[in-house]
DNA sequence: GCTGAAACCATTATAAG
DNA sequence: CTTATAATGGTTTCAGC
């Protein structure tokens, strides 16, 4: 596993909400300026973390035809091959190979199409049994959970957006939505350190 | 389905490739001035094409733990419910509802967490059965096949750019590269007439 | 990882087809 | 109504620290 810290994170998340997000907004809302941002972005392209910038497409609105998720059971050691040449295909949108010889694949498709995508991407000799199921919705949640994501305010709860203030007290960073919380967190932290 | 042209396609495929590319770049690609193009994605952000600009992560460097596919057969009616729920945790990536009553997830996790996983986003009241199947690999392919890219002529075989010309015969739509193969194509479609 | 400067880009308003 | 042009305001990148 790849060493990420906080900042790399926080950019994820907030590239995953909206990948046109100018950098210099990210680094108004993770503390950092727009050249790290760059930088920190290169680096997970470069490492392999961020694969693409793309696009979350409903493609329902784009081809006429159903979802649909097909489970192919296949002879053993085929199934990472025919999963690649499904996702060739340009009706599947999705396509996963498990350890136990299957491959599911979810693609939008005219019912007559199916079999033609079939024979057309697997060596049909290879099939051992395949089902087709009908979809009836599906999600895709690019959303990765950043550390500080939805940081509320210690003090007062509310959720910290810009302008918030952080501290460090004894080595350890305190967020606050305002000045002012920060303040009334400070005169709570005598309170509680007399009552020690 | 929605009113896509070609221009609409093609941007839409450019930005699938990589949604920070810069306007002004899929302007020049496409033929059009930039301005357009940023009209046609706000378009085809509001009707709905557009679902978000995004990332695709490889989440195997994020995390420890492995991909599994995760079937769960329901009672009947709670398919999309669970589905949802399921979506919401995190280490969830995909989740689809089939039209018989099984949610299939794609997620990543320890080997431990798979029953808080299920624990905690269904009711295990209604799980008919359901099964984990470790993952050996995935392919994501959010690419779009464009209306004319790549397109062949009927006739010659060559792609088609500019000044193709089409033409419907018995209401379908054939395409070539130039008015003469457009004719050669209708002295064949004649020969094949009479021999049928 | 930050600053500042220069290059670059997106968007708006405006004009033309 | 749609598209192009030009100007502006904002963004990204590159040096240098």
């Amino acid at each position: 596993m790849v060493e990420l810290d906080d900042t790399d994170l926080n950019i994820l998340e907030l590239l995953a909400e909206d990948s046109r997000r100018p950098y210099s907004e990210i680094a108004d809302k993770v503390g950092v300026s727009p050249p790290t941002v760059s930088d920190r972005v290169d680096r997970l392209e470069e490492i392999g973390v961020i694969e693409r910038f793309t696009l979350d497409i409903d493609r329902s609105t784009l081809r006429d035809g159903v979802g649909v998720l097909v489970d192919i059971h296949l002879q053993p050691g085929f199934e990472t091959e025919v999963m690649e040449n499904l996702a060739g295909v340009e009706c599947v949108e999705h396509a996963f190979a498990t350890a136990d010889g299957h491959v599911v694949a979810k693609a939008t498709v005219d019912e007559t199409e199916i079999h033609s995508v079939l024979t057309q991407a697997v060596d049909t000799g290879r099939i051992v049994e395949y089902d087709v199921r009908l979809l009836v919705d599906s999600a895709w949640e690019p959303q990765i959970d950043g550390p500080d994501v939805g940081v509320a305010c210690e003090e007062c709860g509310a959720t910290i957006d810009d302008g918030g203030v952080t501290v460090e007290v004894d080595g350890q960073t305190h967020e606050f939505c305002s000045s002012t919380c920060r303040t009334s967190y400070e005169e709570h932290l005598e309170t509680i350190k007399q009552s020690a």
